[in-house]
DNA sequence: CTTATTGCAAAAGTTTTGCACTATA
DNA sequence: TATAGTGCAAAACTTTTGCAATAAG
């Protein structure tokens, strides 16, 4: 993780941006929850966890600061705010969402499985795609009828 | 565009609600914009050049009326605002769009090319999948370098 | 008459911004 | 000591809600 942080660090120093404390113990919430979709607001309440002088402002610019320089990216699944998640966009492709209808839970599908439809995107339209976003909606196993 | 508002009709009554005054202006100029992704700003505006008092709670109250009763449906490209588009949920998995990172121009793609994918999801993952929505996101023809 | 629906204004929730202060190169 | 970065509070935006007035069966 420390060598996470040292290539952040080095990321941002390379645009003339500095990793501050503030926006290392942020980076570190990103890590330490890889797995999730945090909204700024949780992010802040990690971040004030183990850091009460953080203000929820610093979060949200350091949110955009990360998005700009490619160390995390968003997804928005309609519940009011945006959600964040460690890994840029240019890390390629990423991983798509199953999200259940009925109890809410968000089952990661790491396959890729989008070539062939590209593929024929791209060819018809012309158009050239660099990334993708998809989001399979239904219900898990627990809660299939 | 009558008849659609007839079926509509009957499909709030169907169940105990009306196609007031309102809710039918609202609906007309969502079929008038069927190709377009209107934010429910941009309905009470549309709205309000011919009907200046329409509120925009109302607007809002009738986009929830509408999603519920799958007559339109919302995407969110992300830009800090719910979009809705014509056309319900039910009416089967819909057009996928391509939206450029240049000019922000959005492409319609109707045909649907993920059974196969989907197919995979649901058997791998025990996960039963009633719709899904799909972004790629690159240049389109005009910017792409 | 009775209940659903509406408009308005206020409230709530998320995100952005202005500004004085602080840390840092 | 310049400049980037921060915290706080205020502002901006989108969306929801309470409530009295209205409309419609």
């Amino acid at each position: 993780m420390n060598n996470t942080i040292n290539e952040v660090s080095k990321k941002l120093r390379a645009q003339e941006y500095k990793l501050t404390p503030q926006r290392e113990k942020i980076l570190r919430v990103m890590l330490e929850n890889k797995d999730k979709h945090l909204s700024a607001d949780e992010v802040y309440i990690l971040v004030k966890e183990k850091s009460p002088d953080v203000g929820l402002a610093t979060v949200y610019r350091t949110m955009e600061l990360f998005l700009d320089n490619d160390i995390i990216h968003s997804v928005n699944f309609g519940d009011g705010c945006k959600r964040y998640e460690y890994g840029g966009e240019k890390d390629g492709h990423h991983h798509h969402h199953a999200i259940c209808l009925e109890c809410g839970d968000i089952i990661e599908i790491d396959e890729d499985l989008l070539e062939d439809l590209e593929a024929k995107v791209s060819q018809d339209k012309n158009f050239q795609i660099t990334n993708h976003e998809l989001k399979l909606f239904g219900y898990c196993k627990k809660c299939a009828d």
